[in-house]
DNA sequence: CAGTTATATTAGGAGCGCCTAATTCGGAGA
DNA sequence: TCTCCGAATTAGGCGCTCCTAATATAACTG
């Protein structure tokens, strides 16, 4: 079973991979914000599960399994932080902070369910372009304007 | 600080104080299914920060400080939770443990916006009685239902 | 009120995830 | 080639949160 913390290293690992160089433990220490010396323990933790390879002084690399099982973390992350962006307006770095504390509690299952909400919010007509300033206004002002709703309603009209 | 477990000792006890009856290191114990001497360990912890009051083989209550803190997280919680029932339509047991996994990760700002966002769904015309049932079938069949639109919009005119 | 049972505490320990300090290794330049 | 510096490892330790086993206290009951 991956704990939080080995989530965070994979998630690194294939994050930094994905960047084309090659992968050393500084460098994972470097974007953790931790030591080296936590890097080097729980590389050798994940490659003795069979998640990451690595020989002594040498670069990191991900395993099949470890590919799999980061880009899951990945893509949790992902669809939480475009929820929190494009749903709910959150500011860019602090949704990004909150998706990575919160990405651990999120099963396959509902993490698919945020990205698709986010899909459907972005489709549905009823939802319409300004669903997100429609929003933000609404927790700026705490109510309704049904003026602005009743022009968009006639608007959804025109627009189909 | 307060830590994650810190946290959901003090939403336990606030929980089991809403309840009426007395709170004793046993009753925490079963509602967070740990063995007892690690609820009295974290009682004293939390009674040394001035978060809860107890003496020996006494009952647990918290102080002002224990009950704004908790009742915070509880709000937190159950912002969640009512996000993730009444928005993304997740089963409601389900959505309680999410929503425990999830509740550390917030800030007292983000809580609030999901609870204004459940309240905005619920509220604008927009979104209509129908809105959980339609992203619901949007999950299920991966396409918005144009025709069904067409007719909610309508009804969105007629309803004004 | 003595014995039993449920509750609570203490003592001691384990795993996890991080740290610092000290040491070892590898590569790049004089 | 030798030296030096950054990178990596090892050793040892700390705080947190949980545990079990043993003991102490409270509460109930005959």
């Amino acid at each position: 079973m991956l704990t939080r913390s080995m989530e965070d290293y994979l998630e690194a690992v294939l994050i930094l991979e994905r960047s084309g160089k090659r992968v050393r433990i500084v460098d994972v220490a470097r974007f953790l914000g931790v030591r080296m010396p936590s890097v080097t323990g729980m590389v050798k933790t994940l490659t003795s599960n069979g998640y990451m390879e690595h020989s002594r002084y040498g670069d990191v690399r991900l395993t099949e399994k470890g590919r799999k099982a980061a880009e899951q973390v990945l893509r949790r992350h992902n669809a939480l932080k475009s929820f929190l962006v494009e749903v709910l307006g959150v500011e860019s770095e602090k949704a990004e902070a909150t998706a990575c504390a919160m990405e651990h509690a999120l099963g396959q299952d509902l993490s698919e369910r945020f990205a698709t909400f986010v899909e459907f919010v972005k489709t549905c007509p009823r939802c319409g372009r300004q669903f997100l300033q429609h929003f933000l206004r609404y927790a700026r002002e705490r109510k309704v304007d049904r003026e602005q709703c009743r022009k968009c309603i006639n608007n959804l009209r025109l627009q189909r």
